[in-house]
DNA sequence: TTACTATATTACTATATAGCTATAGAGTCA
DNA sequence: TGACTCTATAGCTATATAGTAATATAGTAA
């Protein structure tokens, strides 16, 4: 991490960029018990066809899923499941600052 | 992570969206070896005084840097390390993904 | 072929934000 | 006090992108 360059860095920014929108966690989430076609990645998400189809686009640009047409379906599954761990340590950390947040909240509530 | 509300996802969301930005990036880099001043992260960054300290701003906001004020500086720290954890995670990957694409490449020249 | 389904793409709008310049605050020292 | 330094913020422009509706493309089946 230390003597990364400046392609390095965009790289690097670009991946955790991919991470940073609720739909592609939303789908990346849907997909941890398996592979998943669009209309069902579409209806679990919630979101419209277009959307999604756009969103696992860039997810797949980006190596995080894998992509794979079986009929007229296509079929998506996590190619890196590292990213989980990704995942993992974040909402280790957020769930520790809710704790916290929350503690801080109940603390106001009694003293007021 | 399987049963995030959409409260939580775009709380996640926030946090990879800090990270998703090579000046922030460079910023935490340069923070890995202790803390340093507005000033001194200004010039390693290579930005404008303006942009890093909106981007110190942001990053404190989201829990990742601490702030502290001594005499009329102002010195920020790393707040949790384990966001190293994380780059090193992403880094990981991605120089998986590039030792790939060089191989690639080079075969590419090979038989071209 | 036509009709149908599944997915991708195009064109667009609205929103968010990175970066800039200029300036405002706040602390220090003469 | 005034001059100076360090940091934060306000106002702005340019760019990126999430979401939508409409359409295109591709595979399947009649």
């Amino acid at each position: 991490m230390s003597k990364l360059d400046d392609h390095a860095l965009q790289y690097v920014a670009n991946y955790f960029k991919a991470l940073a929108e609720p739909m592609r966690l939303k789908v990346l989430n849907a997909l941890q018990d398996g592979e998943k076609n669009v209309s069902q990645l579409t209806e679990i998400s919630g979101g419209t066809q277009a959307n999604v189809s756009k969103h696992l686009s860039l997810l797949a640009q980006c190596g995080l899923v894998k992509r794979e047409s079986r009929g007229t379906s296509v079929y998506y599954s996590i190619a890196d499941p590292s990213v989980y761990e990704l995942c993992e340590l974040v909402c280790g950390q957020i769930g520790n600052r809710m704790l916290a947040e929350a503690d801080l909240k109940k603390a106001f509530t009694l003293t007021r």
